[in-house]
DNA sequence: GCAATAAATGCACTTCTGTTGCATCAAAAT
DNA sequence: ATTTTGATGCAACAGAAGTGCATTTATTGC
């Protein structure tokens, strides 16, 4: 608990106890969280208070969104060499149709894309779709 | 016009006024529109049928949804040898910052991607962010 | 052409996610 | 201890997506 509390402070974030145990849980977790998710595991959560302190560990780089294409905003911790607060760390994500999760593949950077004239990318966001690990196994 | 009844009807989707309508629209935008778009282009328009126009138009292959990263669904006809409703038609997207437009880039697709053990993708979806060709040389 | 049937449209309403304003409470600084 | 700042909780709103049902329009069989 007090490592959390000090990778908190580490990144300017003061440690309360709601944002320790929102850390714990995305760190327990080791797929990408929605909001609603965060708020279904705490009884006594208020979705603003957790809009609020995602939205923070988003700014100050503890955490990165993930958009991945079902509507709802996914969240999952950055890695610690990962620095999306200076520049995107453009790794890839994958959705499972079975079980509906996503997971980040750090270790899969997007490839780089020749676009034609005129273009300037700054940003890239690539999310596979199928089947996962756990569930194809089964 | 005649043409456009001809195409609707090869794709099995009955030409009705609104119909067309919506399909010369979005053939003389050449970027991906979002149904709010369509609706503000049309007094006389209601949601509840754009919304299912474009669903009846995206199940008989005539245009596919893009999701750009901002929370709207868009929309773009497919082109002439598209064949999304079999199997994904794996282009990517470019989404300008700038101007706020998407256009599908049909002739870049999306490069293979090896994934770890396990996993089994069906689909993708790339994104890339930026400034586009017409923004970049203002 | 006319009745029967099927498809398309329009209205009202709901749900879900994301978001903001404001009051309150807790913590840090002077 | 008081002031100031930051965190939290409640209420309310906005936008997009989606559903149910009644009505209109088109198509089919007779």
């Amino acid at each position: 608990m007090k490592e959390i509390e000090k990778t908190l402070e580490n990144k300017n974030v003061r440690p309360t106890a709601m944002r320790i145990l929102i850390y714990k849980y995305m760190a327990e977790k080791e797929i990408a969280v929605a909001l609603t998710d965060i708020e279904n595991a705490f009884a006594k959560s208020d979705r603003t208070t957790l809009y609020r302190t995602l939205k923070t560990f988003e700014e100050k780089g503890i955490v990165h969104q993930i958009d991945d294409g079902t509507s709802t905003t996914k969240y999952a911790l950055c890695e610690p060499g990962c620095n999306c607060e200076i520049e995107q760390d453009l790794h890839l994500h994958f959705h499972c149709s079975n079980c509906n999760e996503t997971v980040c593949l750090t270790e899969h950077k997007i490839p780089h894309i020749n676009l034609p004239d005129g273009y300037v990318a700054e940003d890239a966001n690539l999310v596979l779709k199928g089947i996962c690990d756990k569930c194809s196994r089964q």
